[in-house]
DNA sequence: TAATCGTGGAT
DNA sequence: TATCCAAGATT
């Protein structure tokens, strides 16, 4: 068992660090609603939100979020649907699954307490490293990294590492860091100066290095391969994809589908949707509705457009026609839904951009 | 390790 | 327009 050799940090520079960074953040931190408090329940959910997730983008989430949910328990004894519901739009939806499915488990094994010791909170669904370290040190006061993006960008520029932090391996060499410059008094502080530092001067681009409290310490600054930093590896281009998605009507309703519990947009409700080999594909449409049992008539192209997901480029075809006919009993994922009840279902956005079309 | 899982803003 | 990528976790 060969012991790993760990990059040691200059005692003297994590007094600076400890000291400018600290200084910096008390002096420029945003005023987020997710910072009135160190409610553990609050920083819980405003850490999952965060995830992939722009500051901007989540704060109005955030704020109808608690306003609905104000309490732990509140969250826990919600009807799924519900929750989903507020998370409609933000992505990633198993984020929110996990996230209720946790906290019904803490509401009913830990008297609705946050856990705040590493090994129990680890386990919780949707708690991995980073939010687990989050949440110890923001709402807890415990020493624990909470390494992001924003602080392997911000070490890799400081320390001049050029590990590409797309590896979990370089996670685990920046917590390794994080954890030799996090004071001892204010953790929590000191994790959330770091992540504001990279998210307001030392940026993915551009950063803005003459404002920077640590520009005296920081190696890329000084070998001026800062732009450089940090080295991540080519992400592959989204999966081209043709898709079918069916606007079946029956006088003032129309069939919608519940996506499957595991998958693209798990959950959510959507139109019955297929890929097809060709765009616009009416044979496969007819098909589609005949294997369904559903006689169509009236068919027709409804609309086109197109949606990115962050692995799947979908070119979408929106096709309309009047069901006649029908043999019972239709698909148990299938309901059939009136136009007031659009806004009561959790629709992911791809699926409201189709819906445009009609209501 | 690499793929999966959303969306929208910035460059 | 294309690409990146934003307080990541799971498998």
């Amino acid at each position: 068992m060969g012991k790993k050799d760990h990059l040691t940090i200059d005692k003297e520079v994590v007094q600076v660090i400890g000291r400018e960074l600290l200084d910096w953040y008390y002096r420029n931190r945003r005023d987020l609603p997710w910072r009135k408090n160190q409610d553990p329940y609050k920083i819980w959910v405003s850490e999952i939100m965060l995830q992939q997730t722009r500051v901007d983008t989540v704060i109005p989430y955030f704020q109808r979020f608690i306003e609905q949910f104000p309490t732990l328990d509140d969250l826990a004894q919600a009807p799924e649907e519900q929750v989903i519901k507020a998370w409609e739009g933000l992505g990633y939806y198993s984020r929110v699954k996990n996230l209720h499915a946790a906290v019904k488990e803490v509401s009913a094994k830990y008297g609705s307490q946050v856990p705040d010791d590493l090994e129990t909170i680890s386990k919780l669904k949707g708690v991995g490293p980073y939010t687990a370290g989050a949440i110890l040190s923001i709402a807890f006061n415990k020493k624990a990294p909470a390494v992001d993006g924003n602080v392997m960008r911000v070490f890799s520029r400081l320390f001049a590492l050029t590990d590409d932090i797309a590896l979990a391996s370089t996670r685990k060499k920046m917590e390794h860091i994080a954890l030799q410059v996090i004071p001892n008094n204010v953790p929590g502080d000191f994790n959330q100066a770091l992540m504001e530092l990279g998210a307001l001067i030392c940026t993915p681009s551009s950063p803005q290095c003459l404002f920077c409290p640590l520009r005296s310490v920081c190696n890329a600054y000084a070998e001026g391969i800062e732009e450089e930093l940090p080295r991540k590896k080519k992400a592959k281009p989204p999966k081209q994809m043709k898709m079918v998605m069916l606007w079946l009507s029956q006088g003032q309703r129309a069939l919608i589908e519940k996506r499957p519990d595991e998958g693209l947009l798990a959950g959510m409700w959507g139109l019955p949707t297929i890929q097809v080999a060709e765009e616009e594909s009416m044979q496969e449409a007819h098909l589609f509705c005949d294997k369904n049992g559903l006689n169509v008539t009236n068919i027709k192209v409804a609309g086109k457009f197109e949606h990115i997901f962050s692995h799947q480029h979908w070119k979408v075809t929106v096709i309309q026609g009047e069901v006649s006919e029908w043999a019972s009993p239709l698909p148990s994922s299938w309901s059939w839904m009136t136009a007031d009840q659009v806004n009561e279902k959790p629709f992911s956005n791809v699926y409201r951009k189709a819906l445009q079309l009609f209501i």
